[in-house]
DNA sequence: CCGTCTGAATAGGAAAAACCTAGTCAGGTG
DNA sequence: CACCTGACTAGGTTTTTCCTATTCAGACGG
């Protein structure tokens, strides 16, 4: 990892590499075994196997071994409150995608979070230290230097 | 880019590679000239140089050719829109990470975001179509299969 | 002018990562 | 026991990164 001591270092250490965030992404959209993720992303079996080792010590995903009547034991993927927390990431990384660089054939979508009790859809937005919502327009960088 | 239609693949265009989300967040905390960033990166000149291009062609920093006194015509890059408000989903990921990959010897850190007008910090925060913060412990990915 | 300095790159070759294809290996089925 | 499925692992090629040196433009000093 390039530098521990900044939050987003230690996140792009996971994000910030070829397929894992798609991996992720997947994992958390039901894909759990590893030739589903294979045949979904179109990815080199050895970089996924890479890929799925580094979210499983990151603590991400976790490996459950499982078996299917009639098939032999085999295991599959699934996301942690870890990973889950993180997709929400990745669904607020959607939403900006959308806004910023959409797509004209642009298709809905990927993730979708609720609140448990409600089934309410989630998404992230900015909100202040006192819990009310602001507006996008109104925030901005503070400048620190 | 892998796959338009899904706004994930999108920003992990930008974000999922070596460095891209490194060289956006320092020129958030305002480094904003090539020697700064290589400096403060420690990446290769070629690699910044192409992170910076990749950047500017996507619209989330601009090339803004300026001067100071006594010193020769040189580019800065600075953040668009676009750039800040991408900028929210990595204090995002800064906080998935402080919270579910903590380091002993963690400092504070790295884009502080306030509401304009107020001065008030604000972070990205799940929130319900109607506008109500969630809290964080009922929020759960809808299994879509 | 002319040599020097700064800063933004570009260039060339070595090292590392990703890709592609094939093969292994375990455990089920016919 | 031959055969099948599925999760990998292995070997060789291609693509990226990395590292270092070089270029190139425009001050600035003498």
């Amino acid at each position: 990892m390039a530098d521990d001591s900044c939050g987003i270092a230690r996140g792009l250490d996971l994000l910030g590499e070829r397929w894992t965030g798609l991996v992720l992404r997947d994992v958390l959209r039901g894909f759990e075994r590893f030739s589903d993720l294979q045949r979904e992303l179109g990815v080199a079996p050895d970089v996924l196997s890479d890929r799925l080792a580094k979210l499983t010590r990151a603590g991400v995903v976790s490996k459950v071994e499982y078996r299917e009547p009639g098939h032999r034991p085999r295991p599959k993927y699934v996301a942690t409150e870890s990973g889950i927390r993180l997709g929400l990431v990745l669904a607020a990384l959607n939403d900006w995608a959308d806004e910023f660089r959409p797509v004209p054939t642009g298709r809905p979508n990927a993730l979708r979070y609720v609140e448990g009790p409600t089934g309410q859809a989630v998404h992230l937005a900015p909100v202040d230290d006192a819990g009310r919502v602001v507006d996008d327009a109104r925030v901005e960088l503070q400048v620190l230097r």
